[in-house]
DNA sequence: CCATCATATAAATATTAGTTTATATAAATT
DNA sequence: AATTTATATAAACTAATATTTATATGATGG
């Protein structure tokens, strides 16, 4: 995989969300519509790309699906990106830019 | 800046491949034109969304207009970014995936 | 001051990608 | 075995965003 690439399955609002609560430890998909606040079906469609990149694995636990971040290096980037995020200053507004 | 909208403002094709070229030093954007093959209108358009958003700078030269990575945090980020991405195992294709 | 070179901007178009809606599968519980 | 709970999948719809095309600005050199 190339930097875009890792890039792109990332920068969702939604995804990053998802990835987000993943640094705290592997959740079940209920666990995470609940806590987004999405739907259901909208979060597994996340998971589902996420895997397919192979920045989250999951885990059958009866009839449930355990998911997580696939790998230490990731989380630390993921981590990375959210503080290097903190550390530039504000040009743009959310709204209008990106 | 949060983390989504750093993300969103570099995960593009197009501006990855600037910024990448960028971490190089700072080029004008003929230069980066010639580079990336792209059009010119294309590329002044991608570089005045990643001005708006504080990750690169410009600095007028006559004519020309320089371009750079606005501190040394992003360069590192971008870095870190491309070397994250290459230790991931690749399970999805470039095409179909994100 | 006119022509050219470099860059920027705006509008129109095309493409991509996220979200919703509806439904299916699969496990567990009664 | 039927029902409920948890998750997944697929198709339709919507919205966002990149690209193209055309044109404008602004600086330099003749």
């Amino acid at each position: 995989m190339n930097g875009i690439g890792l890039l792109r399955c990332i920068c969702d609002e939604a995804r990053f969300e998802i990835l987000t609560m993943l640094q705290d430890g592997e959740s079940s998909v209920g666990e995470l519509v609940y806590k987004t606040g999405k739907d259901q079906p909208l979060v597994s469609h996340h998971l589902r790309t996420l895997k397919r990149c192979g920045i989250v694995r999951s885990r059958d636990e009866g009839k449930r699906v355990m998911y997580s971040i696939s790998s230490p290096q990731l989380s630390a980037l993921i981590a990375d990106i959210t503080a290097a995020s903190k550390k530039i200053p504000v040009l743009c507004d959310g709204t209008t830019c990106c």
